[in-house]
DNA sequence: CATGAATGAGTGTTCATTCAT
DNA sequence: TATGAATGAACACTCATTCAT
């Protein structure tokens, strides 16, 4: 050990949520602690990775104990899941919609604007989280359908039967820029409004002329 | 996480190197442990992620013991940290090579083809782990110079000091946009050349039109 | 040390409680793990010092699990750091008795009865402890107060503000002389009582007459 | 792991004794490696301890690795052995001495004097380090003759085969007291000349008078 | 004389999880 | 609804020790 540190770790147990609530009436024990551990949770598993997150910490955040969580949630990978099928119904419509689309030569424009706007959307996106926990996602749903799943889906509809591999590459490229632009944004100052503007911007850009039969997209 | 991961994770304990070596080398031949330790722990902390991997499934693909990474890399943060030093010499070499051109309206072509290159080659792997692993790579060294910094450095050079943010952003996507391809690419049949050459496409297509003060380039 | 301790240490892993338990109380009756925690550590760490113990004998002792310490205490040094301020008191309330004595010539006299009081009296004494690892009594509160720091204070106080340093030397070695003939007693065959009988003639004899030089005191 | 510190921790193998010796004449590679093992070994026991030192932190500070700590002792139970059988010799003379003396009234006073110039002449070190790590030194030579054991037979000679256990109690108080007043000492500023003075001292008023049977020994 | 490379047992610590209350 | 008390498995890391070179 050689140097004892002094105070430091004290592992501050006990915390509980009299201290902050008891000011302001006590009506809030009744219901929502399930809703605000999805909160905590997707906001750390976002912030750290789910692995690097514990349940200690999203526990003493919300000031309850380890085992509150498990009556509320029959495991860490329940909670996990459970913030995705939340969450998964938007896709889950944006693919329904997307089938009920006519297909023609703006629907790729349409479904690319549709996807800026969920992402851009809600707060603490699942999107982020997703792409900040890819191996937990993959695994989560082993063989079953799950984020990605709905996706390909939604890339095959929007892209059409027909698509070329590069077409299609492209395609999903434009859908995906709008975290690529989240992504480029990090240490710059700029609005979340002017950064959907150019994801916006850019996923258009994207977005590959329809080639609908013959001849090849890149035209004469 | 218990019922995630189906197989794997067998415990095989002990499976040791006898089973390959001759029988009779002492220790180990003297010599590149250390670039295997490296080149598992890469593979494995891009799959699985920084925290989700143990120092103890490093150690037992390669058939050896904790203790002797221990030989090798002072921690676990070591090698990590060890990872991205020894890339970080690509990055570094873009940004001394970005620093050197003359600023033209062509520079940010030609340095997005550049990064193109850098990624789709050898360096795959650090930034697929980088991106993998984002959390872990901005903690490594804090406030001093990283990946981040460094790439942050060369968006500014090949900007210019003149750039608007929508034109920074514009940039950076496109610089980023290779490992958007990257990523669109999962699931996809498509050959890594193919890739490649969407990726330097849409790259290309993004780059945002150099806008000095006189007409310049955008002109019809 | 591999040779040095000859039988011990046997490995004994498993030994549970449910051997002494009326099978059936949950987890534990609710009460003095923690007591007998800080119990089994006072002794263990007497006998063999603070880093020559493992939380595992410890842990092994009570029939418990080492995390189950950790449950109790957040760290080896938070159980070390319990011990002593637990007891840390006695040692502050002969400070304060010292401090309400009005000087005269019987102070030193009545303070080294009562340290002989208080280092022979309770079981397991702190002082044994303390003396037996002082390295990490004197790491474990840097700069801050600590036994030592107390024992100090009481020494200045019963001292008085005009001793020689010869004298208080002298009157150092007779509060500490409990000690060393708790060493003495090591091997003999003497009984408790008698050991503190002899302890406090040989500090009586030690303490240093008081030497003013001015009438004071010790006046005709 | 949550934050990672930055630097730290380097390992900082390798500093070789090229660095600092080289200047000087290449005339030390020869021999007194030995020799400064000890001179670092006992310092660093006394310090912190001998659990406490690692064979790393001793080869560290000389410039060796560990593995050649093991060209010159075959264990770390060696070295601290070595320590101790090196120094042993002086308690050894110390016994043979007053096993020659004829058993007399002064023969304890004498046999103070000797002990109180042993503790604090050169041998300071090995004392200091016995009572730091009294546990190591009684699991030394389990069975076999050490330190104690000599003390132990030390005090029988000097005692007489007709004293009380008072009587032994108070001379071994004696013999150890110059060890007390050491510890006594410390956080005082006093030169060692005063403290071996006020030692000796505290000694010959321990110093039990001799009770053969009749008369008082004191008397005129 | 000494090192480079490694090992096996052990350390303190944290984790997800359980269950009686 | 929750908590207090506990567990077993794992983790990162350190130790004393070995041995071919």
């Amino acid at each position: 050990m050689a140097t004892i540190e002094p105070g430091t770790r004290v592992r501050e147990r006990r915390m509980r949520r009299e201290d902050m609530a008891m000011a302001g009436a006590g009506h809030r024990r009744g219901s929502d602690t399930k809703a605000q551990i999805r909160k905590v949770a997707i906001e750390l598993f976002t912030e750290q990775g789910y692995e690097a997150t514990s349940l200690r910490e999203i526990a003493e955040r919300l000031g309850i104990t380890k085992a509150a969580l498990y009556y509320h949630f029959s495991s860490k990978e329940d909670i996990v899941r459970s913030l995705f099928t939340e969450h998964l119904d938007a896709l889950d419509a944006l693919v329904a919609w997307a089938r009920e689309q006519p297909p023609g030569p703006d629907l790729r424009t349409r479904a690319v604007d549709r996807m800026v706007d969920m992402v851009t959307g809600s707060g603490t996106s699942v999107m982020r989280f997703a792409l900040a926990n890819q191996r937990v996602v993959r695994d989560l749903h082993p063989g079953r359908e799950n984020a990605f799943e709905r996706l390909t889906e939604l890339f095959e509809i929007v892209a059409g039967p027909d698509a070329s591999v590069e077409e299609q590459l492209r395609l999903r490229a434009a859908l995906l820029s709008v975290n690529t632009v989240l992504l480029a944004a990090q240490g710059l100052k700029v609005s979340d409004q002017r950064v959907a503007a150019v994801a916006r911007d850019i996923a258009h850009q994207l977005v590959p002329p329809v080639t609908d039969d013959a001849s090849a997209e890149s035209g004469p």
